[in-house]
DNA sequence: TTGAATTTGTTCGTATGTATT
DNA sequence: TAATACATACGAACAAATTCA
């Protein structure tokens, strides 16, 4: 036994990982106390609150004050911190990180557009004109949009119906709010165009126009795009 | 200081990472040792120890023992590992998780399609040919060529040029090699289809034929979709 | 080869805050 | 309000890995 003490930790790990797949326990429900796993496993306290932390920040578990402990929500956020911060910190002068994330997201946008079109051609979705138009309003009002603009993306990929993806885009979501303010103030012209933009998706959705709607995307990105490479030069 | 008491994991966890981005520190580069943190933050060395495992875990710092503590590679590793216990964990019994993650690799493979053929179009890369000539060779052997399809993908994720991108599909695979198993044995002709197929899209990629690779991608997975709601058909 | 110094890994004991009953 | 159970935090001690003289 004592050979096992250098790995406690990741054998703790391990071992309540194991314990959650076997049980077969879903989210929110809950674990054994960390006194119960101590004796069950034969680890101290402070190993389990070790194995714990790691879980939690993994949201495999979720640890509640005075409360005890659940099955986490078994989110991407994980992804979402080490992304955001690997993007803050790669700054090598030429924000290769976000540009890479841009690009992503566009990509996406691009990709759903033949299943968009599959499911939506011919009708027009409520909540999305109503985005757009609160995107228009908030933009004449000289305010940021930019919560409305990722409910508009997130509405749109309700209807292609892959969870995961939706997750992953949220997650790039993060990522972009977090640094995209390093960028500066963009241009009104360009603000201007991001609307245009939103519109002319759904107009090409409805209409089935699929390069229409390519277009549009690629409209929607062109601002940012730019931004990005201004940005870039200028730290050069 | 007595109600900072109760969220000093946190703020050490943030501390950490503030010191990183201030100092600008890389992947691989040091930072002080438990003790010195401990008294620049004023906390005890337990707070700083489940700090730097939670840290250790989303893969921003990487803890060697008796060596010290480093910068972390900035992986998508916590991606993986809480992609693969969901996918694990959320059994509902028809596989649905899995079949969003092959989904979402399909999904990948048509979107890159255009960006390839524009860049690799009227020329053969010999690795990517040696590839599939050994899938052929394993193949035929009755063994399994996981790892050289896996490769395969990732070469051609190489020529899309976007390192996030790479490292999602990576993750990807991760799941799907930890719970395909979990599927069945899938049938020769099923196999023989599978390797068929990457040929059929290097083809198609060669002679810029868009239509032709799209296809080429779909009956690469779809063996694979069949096999998902054959074991979902039957665990029900 | 030995051994000291440094650094992380593990455990224990104690005190305190917090939620449930 | 009191009792109980649990999580949070601190500090001290020793174990194990690594480095260097």
């Amino acid at each position: 036994m004592a050979g096992m003490r250098s790995r406690a930790g990741e054998s703790t790990v391990d071992a309540i990982k194991s314990f959650i797949l076997e049980e077969g326990l879903r989210p929110g429900d809950s674990l054994p106390s960390e006194s119960e796993i101590c004796s069950d496993l034969g680890v101290s306290r402070s190993s389990v609150r070790e194995a714990m932390r790691t879980l939690s920040s993994l949201d495999i578990v979720q640890v509640k004050h005075g409360r005890g402990t659940t099955v986490g929500g078994l989110s991407l956020s994980p992804f979402i911190a080490g992304l955001a911060f690997r993007t803050l910190l790669n700054e090598d002068g030429r924000f290769s990180q976000l540009a890479e994330v841009v690009q992503l997201r566009e990509g996406v946008d691009r990709a759903i557009g033949e299943s968009l079109i599959a499911r939506c051609s011919g009708q027009r979705d409520p909540e999305l004109s109503r985005l757009v138009e609160e995107m228009r309003e908030q933009s004449a009002a000289g305010e940021s949009f930019m919560m409305i603009d990722r409910a508009f993306h997130a509405r749109l990929l309700e209807f292609v119906g892959n969870g995961l993806l939706a997750q992953i885009v949220t997650a790039l979501w993060e990522v972009h709010t977090v640094v995209v303010p390093q960028l500066g103030i963009q241009a009104p012209h360009d603000i201007d165009e991001t609307v245009c933009a939103h519109g002319h998706m759904l107009d090409a959705i409805e209409a089935g126009d699929l390069d229409a709607y390519l277009e549009a995307v690629g409209a929607h990105y062109l601002p940012l795009r730019r931004a990005i490479e201004r940005a870039a030069a200028s730290a050069n």
